[in-house]
DNA sequence: CGGTGGATTGACCTTCCTCAAAGCGTGTGG
DNA sequence: CCACACGCTTTGAGGAAGGTCAATCCACCG
């Protein structure tokens, strides 16, 4: 595994209205007049594979809209264990509970490389006092994010521990083509399921040994989605 | 176990302005002024153990404030089996999806006898648009629900039986006096921490056994909550 | 070409699930 | 008022699944 030191960079000020993903982000509302009222620059960053994008218990400053990458979220118990609470990429947003919290309620980590855009928490309060579509769009991504949470109880932490990796690999291809999805490490990969990093890396031999899946490149993995749905059916 | 025929009842409208749980409810900073702009009326509803509140997949049309009682609310995966993924009492909010979506997530039962106002979605939407305060009240009760959600993900989805139970029965003592709390069908509990009746029970006699919980009357528990706490440090 | 860190595999053991029987409390009908 | 039936809980025995600990493998890197 390539480990580039685990790090993050300013990659530039983002053009909102020129934004490549634009149709799907939380400003997709927003007119040229809105914008006026952003001050503050929108930075740009990237983060490397395990760079830390912010701690549990941090001050909460920024929300964030990821443009590439993937990132967790991590939880810690008063024992020491801890458990990846959710997985968020592409247009998906971290950081949501800065505009009602003082501090962030996990520690956000980026697993594959990862480019973000910060918006300063104060920007977005005071937009969404004028704008009532930011408003809107704002509700549907605590619906969003309540929903996956949801998804998180029921499918991955539910039932034996071959049909949770399975579910895993469909949440993790829904968003590529043809069955393509790329992995991380089989320890986080327990920490997403609540199992032993053994036994995650035992359900992935199997499946593989089972043609159900196969890895062209490390950590790069070719689903049979159609069986691997049947499986959980 | 009483089992009162599991039906709904109405009670009366709800007076909002005097309403005794008024400073932690969602109206809470809402001016006599805002009341006149509630048209429909706020409806109380009272439930019996057992009844549904409304069901997953349904039209959602109303949010409820919870004013006594607990609510489970459940989901079901594509293979039958299913779970408890939130349990919510006092002051809580149900179906708060209604908001920004047209069906309910999850079915929603009442496992106690329980009291709530139902809210129509209409006059929420209303009201949001022209008052920021109950805005940020609502961004609270997402923040809230999805706090939650973490919670039931990382405290009763991770570790070993035991620990579970425990973790459920101090969530349980939270809100009332002297480590007492009410519990409910041990299925139920098994739903709530994804294990099976069989262990739920036996999780629940060990720790009569072993001198952590009392059990005075029928799922009325009386809990050691200081050794309770030691045991999942 | 050896070193390093994760992945895999194996052996063993604990925990939890499954299936089945017995217990208990509550309500019903004789 | 008692006896029985019903539904849920408890307990037991046996087996399967997952955890633990440790050895080996493998890819990548210096």
């Amino acid at each position: 595994m390539k480990r580039i030191s685990p790090n993050e960079a300013w990659t530039g000020v983002a053009d909102c209205l020129n934004c490549n993903i634009r149709q799907s982000v939380l400003f997709s509302d927003l007119s040229e007049a809105d914008f006026d009222l952003v001050h503050r620059p929108i930075d740009q960053l990237t983060y490397a594979r395990g760079a830390e994008i912010y701690g549990m218990g941090e001050k909460a400053t920024s929300l964030f809209t990821i443009r590439t990458g993937l990132v967790k979220l991590t939880r810690f118990l008063p024992d020491g264990t801890h458990r990846i609470v959710r997985l968020l990429r592409k247009t998906d947003i971290i950081g949501i509970e800065s505009i009602v919290s003082d501090s962030y309620s996990h520690s956000a980590t980026a697993l594959h490389p990862t480019e973000l855009c910060r918006l300063p928490v104060g920007t977005i309060r005071e937009l969404s006092n004028s704008n009532s579509r930011l408003f809107h769009e704002l509700m549907s991504r605590w619906h969003r994010a309540l929903s996956e949470a949801d998804r998180w109880i029921t499918e991955f932490s539910t039932g034996p521990s071959r049909d949770r990796v399975v579910r895993l690999l469909l949440w993790l291809s829904e968003v590529e083509p043809d069955g393509r999805c790329e992995l991380f490490s089989r320890e986080d990969l327990g920490a997403v399921l609540g199992l032993t990093t053994e036994t995650a890396s035992r359900m992935m031999a199997e499946l593989k040994r089972q043609g159900y899946i196969s890895e062209p490149h490390t950590n790069q993995f070719l689903c049979d989605i159609p069986n691997l749905r049947r499986l959980v059916a």
